[in-house]
DNA sequence: CAGACGTGGGT
DNA sequence: TACCCAAGTCT
């Protein structure tokens, strides 16, 4: 069997016309890797063309602020991957002159970049040899070839690797790449696999031996964590403000903003809210707490937070010295109507959304 | 090398 | 409901 062969035809009349494959511009290549990383193309295609449309060649976007950018990725998820983006961005510029590196070695040095990115990139974009291996890829493989070797862990990622080596097709890496690609996308799916309309069928190892839906084999999950979110919504109405603050730690949501937060390890209460209150020193008579509005269930895949938003009315000057008695240090105020300039996580667009800051009166 | 890191869709 | 997973990378 000549699996090569047999993909690659069988890419040419079934493959989808997708905009990144319409240019060979590796800088448009590498933005569309980057958007696709564990991501799905109906997810993604949006977030294309807005980062084609804002920054057209990798220059414009060197150019731009990291909150710029994290803005417009927004909701897009896996944040680490716009900051690494822009920051290869001013990499390119500053060590290449701005013209995109053209080979895997140089490729592979960009922040944000691993082996699968990289030999995507050169291989689509310049016909580096190189072959890909992602998840697609690896389940393809596995079932067609029968590698029985767990697929998160070094080993079998070696074996899947060293099988599209012996493959690949060095006249056309891209097309040979993408083809095994789109085939585990549209054909050799995870769940329901085309198994009867295959082209592999009299081939394929897990069909024949009737454990397609076995393949492949994975080792590993984590389990999941439980945390609690508070929120402080604080509204001064004579100014139209409200506060907010960067995520600077190394968690979930890095470099974007919120409003104030108050972790908690288990539901807070109004009341232990206003204890809290209470013993910053603050005097408590002076913010009351106008409503909480709660029942955010987010999830995230190895986290689910629980989260509830706090409305506080206070003036500029007791909600000044509110937020230092609370130790909210890097807080600063905002006018209401500005906040959607800022780069905000799924949870705080969806609270936003669904609330009114401004007509938080009844 | 196991654990982090988002979001949305499917079963 | 809970769990899986989707064109992975970084630490």
């Amino acid at each position: 069997m000549n699996f090569g062969e047999k993909i690659t035809g069988w890419y040419h009349i079934h493959k989808r016309d997708l905009p990144w494959r319409k240019t060979s511009d590796p800088y448009l290549i590498w933005l569309s890797e980057i958007i696709l990383q564990q991501t799905r193309i109906e997810q993604g295609m949006d977030y294309y063309f807005k980062f084609k449309n804002a920054f057209p060649v990798v220059h414009k976007l060197a150019m731009a602020s990291e909150d710029q950018v994290l803005k417009l990725w927004q909701g897009l998820g896996y944040y680490t991957r716009a900051r690494n983006l822009h920051k290869a961005a001013k990499q390119i510029v500053e060590l290449h002159n701005g013209v995109f590196p053209n080979n895997y070695k140089d490729v592979l040095q960009l922040p944000g970049v691993g082996p699968y990115t990289a030999a995507a990139i050169t291989s689509i974009a310049f016909g580096e040899p190189y072959p890909v291996v992602d998840g697609n890829v690896m389940r393809v493989i596995s079932r067609i070839f029968g590698i029985e070797t767990a697929i998160d862990s070094t080993d079998g990622n070696k074996e899947i690797t060293t099988l599209m080596n012996k493959w690949i097709d060095k006249n056309d890496p891209g097309t040979f790449n993408q083809a095994v690609m789109e085939f585990g996308a549209l054909y050799c799916k995870p769940a329901n696999p085309e198994c009867s309309a295959c082209l592999f069928k009299e081939d394929c190892y897990a069909y024949k031996n009737k454990i397609v839906n076995e393949l492949p084999r994975k080792n590993g999950k984590v389990k999941t964590k439980k945390r609690y979110f508070n929120y402080l919504v604080i509204i001064s109405k004579e100014t139209n403000e409200t506060w907010l603050q960067k995520r600077t730690e190394k968690d979930i949501w890095q470099n974007l903003y919120e409003f104030p937060l108050l972790e908690s390890h288990n539901t807070m209460s109004e009341e232990l809210l206003q204890k809290k209150i209470d013993q910053s020193g603050f005097n408590g008579q002076q913010v009351k707490i106008q409503k909480t509005v709660h029942d955010y269930k987010h999830i995230l895949t190895h986290q689910h937070i629980y989260a509830r938003f706090f409305v506080l009315w206070l003036t500029p000057h007791h909600s000044d010295a509110f937020m230092k008695a609370m130790g909210f240090k890097s807080a600063f105020t905002v006018k209401i109507q500005n906040i959607d300039q800022y780069g905000i996580s799924r949870l705080t667009d969806r609270y936003l959304k669904e609330n009114k800051l401004n007509e938080a009166s009844t």
